[in-house]
DNA sequence: TTCTGATTGTTGCATTTACAACTATATAAG
DNA sequence: CTTATATAGTTGTAAATGCAACAATCAGAA
């Protein structure tokens, strides 16, 4: 541990920085060309999908999407609009309300997955091996 | 090679995107609470200094910095209402304009410089020793 | 009960970003 | 020279994001 940051990790800094930038537009850029939504749509739904009732509280989800709550509700009235998703009332909590995924939304979240995973294969997980990735992924679960 | 990209390379991928979403954050959050300007005022400014005219062109700025030329556009234009930076025509092609460091803009890439190593050490580099960085540099320079 | 403070989610407004169209200049071909 | 095509950068307009204020509800204390 030296007193300021030494220069490898300035670089590893920047490299991290540039290198999701690229690959995640790269990625977002390919959903766009086959016409599909963007990635949080797919994120969105497939949190939603993985639980057993298909639905979570407007505060779960951001937990899980990192996003600020404003922005999440906002992004739930433009995915409710078209039919991917549909508020209900919680039951004991009058304040809250859960997001539900509809079965269009779940159509949807199948259908973009090979776009996704193809896309991550060429911009993300073609540069690694497989040692390399596992590497990668155990360092990068530090942040 | 496996026909469909692995599992340990789709979390390899949803780290990536995560950590780098949680660090760039909370290096922005640390700037802001100085209050800095954003991040790529600084690279902006980076980007210039290093030339040895303290100018670059548009375009080259541009390729730096992965953005959008609209979006630069607009980047230096906010940054020229705060006298950072100035446009200067080109010589040689009427159509370019070089973008110029100005002494205020020295002054605050150097004022900007220690907040921001600081939140690179504690959003990021602390969570690595000197080995693990100079394994994720080498890594993330695939990308 | 009633007051206080915290939590849940939404909304108004300003800033930033994206997309596409546009101006101006350059470069090359006829 | 004239026309055609490409390149550099800007701008209009719509969409998305961030921030702060807000209403509604909950939970606990007096």
């Amino acid at each position: 541990m030296t007193k300021t940051t030494d220069a490898t990790a300035i670089t590893a800094w920047a490299r991290l920085i540039r290198a999701q930038k690229t690959a995640l537009e790269g990625v977002e850029a390919d959903l766009k060309k086959d016409g599909l939504p963007p990635l949080v749509w797919y994120d969105v739904l497939l949190e939603l999908e993985r639980t057993t009732k298909g639905r979570l509280r407007h505060g779960d989800l951001n937990a899980e999407l990192l996003l600020p709550k404003h922005n999440l509700s906002r992004l739930i009235d433009r995915m409710e609009k078209q039919g991917l998703v549909n508020r209900e009332a919680c039951e004991n909590d009058g304040r809250g309300s859960f997001v539900c995924i509809t079965a269009k939304g779940r159509k949807l979240r199948k259908e973009m997955w090979p776009a996704y995973e193809a896309a991550i294969g060429r911009h993300f997980a073609s540069r690694f091996s497989a040692d390399e990735t596992k590497v990668l992924a155990k360092l990068l679960a530090r942040i």
